[in-house]
DNA sequence: ATTAGCACTCAAAAGAACGAAGTGCTAATT
DNA sequence: AATTAGCACTTCGTTCTTTTGAGTGCTAAT
């Protein structure tokens, strides 16, 4: 591949992620100042299409990329500098509201890049399994009101509620906490089991009304904590391959299915962004589209997962150049925090 | 408007908010049993279009509802016992499953509602300024986790987290737990406004680094207050109605605006069902819908508000039997809790 | 090696023809 | 007087046909 091919290849996806419409030769000599007549163009393209990198939709038709024109692109054409200043400066400014959790971090972020980048994004945590419980606390609130609060190692903190139909007593929420911090402390943030359950209510004698709805509670935490953060889903309806609501229903479906989610999430490289294209993607609902992924972290620690779903057109330089600079940001700054911490200590 | 009048208007409404399509008069005769013939109830089809209540699409369509058709429907000919056991049973098994937040509950409705409906739902929680604080708890996590916890007298719980960059003090929370309890408890549940930040400022002197990130925690609850719950917007997709993407997406972005959504929600009397018919809506966004909205309460306390937005050939009866059903069943059984607690006391 | 020129292809738009579904009205019937 | 059969008339949607135009591929000239 010249660099001749490469230049005309750019140019026809840059173009047909801008119009969605098939380019033609003498599109991409009007507008990308080729210095080359459209017949050596058309020439090039025939080519290009002879190597597999461009399609067809029918025969006098303009050229479209194919999924391997796509890899290509991804894989050498693509601008990781595709960020203004101005879209820096909303970033930073989205991400440094002071938050407290790192789950609204998280959200933030998706947030901001379902903005800027104008496509759908999703985000997950990092696995329940994985996160260790730092503590685990019983507050009592009024005299029958339970509250409970878990703290992970990765700075997460999840509660629920629990009300009783008697008063509960200080010297109760005493026992609870130093048996379940024996315990829990240190385990991973996974379900209470059988045996556990039967050990908890061993140990204590009080009635299992009380000690039921607490590990049902906090099961339910467990299972919470992986759940599917969406973003922007209105947005791709204004995408023309959504003319066609087949094709929008089908994409919300996909969107729906928490299990589908999880799976392309949970694959992908640590540090790393990942870009999957049409059937390149496991799961064939999602043949018609591309995701792309990052993990992010603060150090060395996993926080959790944010993606993107869009056409296969999409803008990948515009969407790894965002990705990369909230990536960035999230690390350095959070990391900066610690160290101001540490600093102090 | 004599007996055969109404008779046929609620078969033609009927007819249409199952099918979508134009009513022939030929179609009535046969779906709904009338012993006239065609031509009759065509002579009667044609009056009520000369009084307002039909419309036609063209001249020699069938007969569509006009919103003045509806609005007697509504008002006259709707059932208000459209439900099924199993519905009911449904619902029930629903809102009985242990839930220890008000909000939950208010959730699991929505959802329930259109699960039953297929229609999309959307929630509410009563008016931040209506709520009393009851009780505004500090809790240490760790050294440098602070949490707050405020419970409202409407059992609604909210909470949030400050990351301090040094060791908080067991006595610091002590102090904080009485200030801001003798100060607030009992006051609404509103934004801590100059004044009163400057009063807590002067009254304990710990830095304005602590002080300040509580103030802004505070008032970041009290802005999520009145956040919008939406459930099953994509089921409205599969109505007909939305097969122009145009349509779809104006809806779309009207449940997107949260000050249409809030103020709709807003409107409307307590202790009531209240339907909104297209133009019947104050906001021009939803001329095309209707809306219809309740507010639950548990005895006198208002608890929130629930409504759902669907095309204007909604169905009116099973909507109205189903929400009138919920909203029984939520204060029923909440009004029965409360009072075995009472008859322990 | 590049490009002008032109025949050829195909899709999408515009137009024409036709059938189906309904109404409204008149005249016949109960 | 109320109801109904019967039929002309309207309009929509569908299908089939024609036209238009954008775009290619190839050949021959530069």
């Amino acid at each position: 591949m010249d660099e001749r091919k490469k230049k005309i290849l750019q140019a026809v996806i840059d173009e047909y992620i801008n119009t969605a419409e098939p380019v033609s030769s003498s599109a991409l000599v009007e507008k990308y100042e080729l210095k080359y007549s459209s017949a050596t163009v058309r020439n090039e393209l025939a080519e290009l299409e002879k190597n597999g990198y461009l399609d067809k939709t029918h025969t006098s038709s303009g050229r479209v990329p194919s999924e391997k024109g796509y890899r290509f692109y991804v894989d050498e054409l693509v601008k990781e500098d595709d960020i203004s200043l101005e879209e820096m400066k909303y970033i930073q400014s989205k991400l440094s509201t002071k938050v407290n959790e790192i789950e609204d971090l998280a959200k933030i972020a998706t947030t901001t890049l379902s903005e800027i980048t104008h496509y759908t994004t999703v985000a997950i945590g990092p696995k329940p399994e994985k996160q260790l419980i730092e503590e685990i606390k019983f507050i009592l609130l009024g005299n029958r009101m339970l509250m409970i609060v878990i703290v992970t190692d990765s700075g997460l903190v999840k509660e629920t509620i629990i009300k009783y139909d008697k008063d509960v007593l200080q010297s109760q929420i005493e026992t609870l906490n130093n048996l379940f911090n024996t315990k829990l402390k240190g385990k991973p943030l996974s379900k209470i089991d059988k045996p556990m359950e039967e050990y908890i209510l061993d140990e204590i004698n009080y009635s299992i009304d009380v000690i039921k709805p607490i590990i049902d509670q906090i099961n339910r935490i467990v299972e919470e904590a992986d759940k599917i953060y969406l973003e922007g889903t209105n947005r791709s309806f204004d995408l023309p391959e959504f003319k066609s609501l087949e094709l929008a229903k089908n994409f919300v479906n996909v969107l729906d299915e928490k299990e589908v989610m999880l799976d392309i999430l949970d694959s992908g490289v640590a540090k790393d962004i990942n870009v999957y294209i049409g059937d390149e993607n496991d799961k064939k609902e999602l043949k018609d589209f591309s995701v792309v992924t990052f993990k992010h972290s603060i150090g060395d620690r996993e926080l959790g997962t944010i993606g993107i779903i869009g056409p296969k057109r999409m803008n990948y330089s515009k969407v790894i150049s965002v990705m990369k600079y909230i990536s960035k940001r999230i690390n350095q700054d959070k990391q900066n925090e610690k160290k101001d911490n540490k600093e102090e200590d």
